[in-house]
DNA sequence: TGCGTATGTCAAT
DNA sequence: TTGACCTACGCAT
């Protein structure tokens, strides 16, 4: 699930339903009892993403930071308002709705088949429960999930770099730049460096270097401003079409049938990702595989030729 | 039942 | 550069 779109709808997600609210913090699973006990019962005060992190601000200086690393999700129960026009038009036009349990426990099948009951059962190993009186959010398998004070959230954000979607300035924008043209680092890396641009993860990566035309060996320092500035450009535009769809939605301009394909089958979906072996969908040429900074990495040696000019 | 894989990151080597 | 870690799922056996 999570690169920074995902991230970024989820903190929405709480703003609506837990931001104003008091909330009952447990740990089902127990392995996060002590954090939630620190946390129960406070009102929740805000609820921010920065790149793939999470930060929920309760009363008297406690803030919840989570990373969901690869694994982790969270699951809403109860009132889940629509966070996005989008979703807005798929749901029930600006009203709150009524979301069943999705998943319920494999093991007792005889029980919970009916309409949901509220809460639901923790399924599962829940990290965290945050409950309201009307809505749930059960929190599994995240790589960070702790309680800490504004000083160490200000130290968390100072290791990342800008993300657009939190700071669409001019300035944020020059960041990145400045710090990629310092770098030999491949472009390909650079992108993935969540302190040259938080939110960017394997996927985004690929199809963005795919849509820049843009050999990922290139150094940063070689890959011209103009070219940077461009790239931060799009990934401005992918993301807010992540935040507002819930899906990574890289190749537009399609035709309304290709455009249902790729939201219904993630194989419609890329331009590169995970298309290794296959004809590229411009030029026929078959996608590469490799890996870079351990992860894979898909693009196109033909369209993505490595720049002549390694030029301002 | 068990293996491999996944949109991630960090510490240790 | 490698291994460890968090969890669920799909597929083969």
């Amino acid at each position: 699930m999570p690169e920074g779109h995902s991230v970024h709808r989820i903190a929405l997600q709480f703003e609506r339903d837990f931001v104003g609210h008091t909330a009952a913090v447990s740990s089902p699973q127990g392995r996060f009892a002590e954090g939630a006990s620190e946390i129960d019962g406070l009102r929740m005060l805000s609820s921010h993403a920065i790149g793939k992190q999470m930060f929920l601000e309760f009363e008297n200086d406690k803030w919840l930071r989570i990373h969901l690393g690869l694994y982790g999700a969270w699951d809403f129960f109860g009132i889940v308002s629509p966070i996005t026009d989008e979703s807005d038009a798929r749901g029930s036009m600006g009203a709150p709705r009524l979301r069943r349990a999705l998943r319920m426990a494999e093991s007792e099948s005889a029980k919970s088949t009916d309409l949901e009951t509220f809460p639901p059962e923790p399924v599962g190993q829940v990290r965290v429960r945050l409950m309201t009186d009307e809505s749930v959010a059960d929190l599994r398998g995240p790589t960070t999930c702790e309680v800490i004070d504004s000083a160490q959230v200000a130290v968390a954000i100072d290791k990342l770099g800008p993300d657009p979607a939190e700071d669409a300035t001019r300035a944020s924008e020059d960041r990145f730049v400045k710090r990629v043209r310092t770098k030999p680092t491949p472009i390909g890396l650079l992108l993935m460096d969540q302190s040259v641009v938080a939110g960017i993860g394997n996927v985004y990566r690929a199809e963005l270097l795919f849509r820049a035309r843009l050999n990922p060996h290139t150094p940063g320092r070689n890959v011209s401003v103009k070219r940077l500035r461009a790239i931060w450009q799009d990934w401005v535009y992918l993301l807010d079409i992540g935040i507002r769809t819930g899906m990574m939605l890289t190749m537009d301009d399609l035709s309304p049938a290709d455009e249902a394909k790729a939201r219904r089958s993630r194989t419609d979906r890329y331009w590169v990702y995970k298309r290794e072996g296959l004809p590229c969908r411009v030029c026929g040429t078959n996608i590469l595989l490799e890996e870079m900074g351990s992860r894979k990495l898909y693009w196109c040696p033909k369209d993505q030729k490595t720049p002549r000019t390694v030029a301002s």
